[in-house]
DNA sequence: CAGGTCGTGAAAATCCTGTGAACAGCAGGC
DNA sequence: GCCTGCTGTTCACAGGATTTTCACGACCTG
């Protein structure tokens, strides 16, 4: 998929070949946004899939963590944006942009 | 791979033709990590290649073992850091510094 | 504009690593 | 046998990195 490549059993993911330094729950959480690539994703699911469980009615993990994703896609891929937000919903992962 | 040269058949491993010495357990450490270039190296897989089996939960062998080999590294290559450490991973050989 | 939602820096809590040191086992030499 | 030096194993602590939580301001929607 372009410039941006996930490999989760290798525990890493690559820009243009060079590895991004992610932590454990960053890239769990690029694994699963991007294993449904323009499917919006509720909070729920995220947390489900990165955490297990249901999160707290009032927590923000997921947004801090798409933050910190973001923050460092972004450093590696300046003209694009990856990943989507969805008010009231969650996020979604895009490829292209 | 430059100045290091690895020969796991003679027991041996040198730096610009000047053995380092290294003990078994610290070859053998050496040995697996050299066999897979960039790529993360979980404690388990370590811990199999050089000891069999799986270690304890709470098993630092690896760690230990990667601190020895990192001081005699050091010593002989100091501006060369060779074995990284990928947070709640494992470690990562990369010949290039 | 009001009310809910998001983005994000930063503090607090937790988990993970680096490494010195203590200890046991082993081989060789006397 | 006894001592010595070396290796391997385990523990403990300090420091470092990550994760979690909080707080405040921006943003979006009706």
């Amino acid at each position: 998929m372009g410039r941006l490549e996930i490999r989760p059993e290798e525990h890493a993911a690559l820009v243009d070949g060079r590895p991004l330094s992610l932590t454990v729950r960053e890239l769990q959480l690029l694994v699963s946004l991007a294993a449904h690539p323009q499917r919006i994703m509720t909070r729920e699911e995220l947390f489900a899939a990165v955490w297990g469980g249901e999160p707290r009615d009032d927590d923000r993990s997921v947004d801090v963590y798409v933050s910190r994703l973001r923050a460092k896609l972004g450093e590696a891929l300046p003209e694009r944006r990856l990943i989507h937000t969805h008010n009231g919903i969650g996020y979604r992962f895009s490829p292209d942009g």
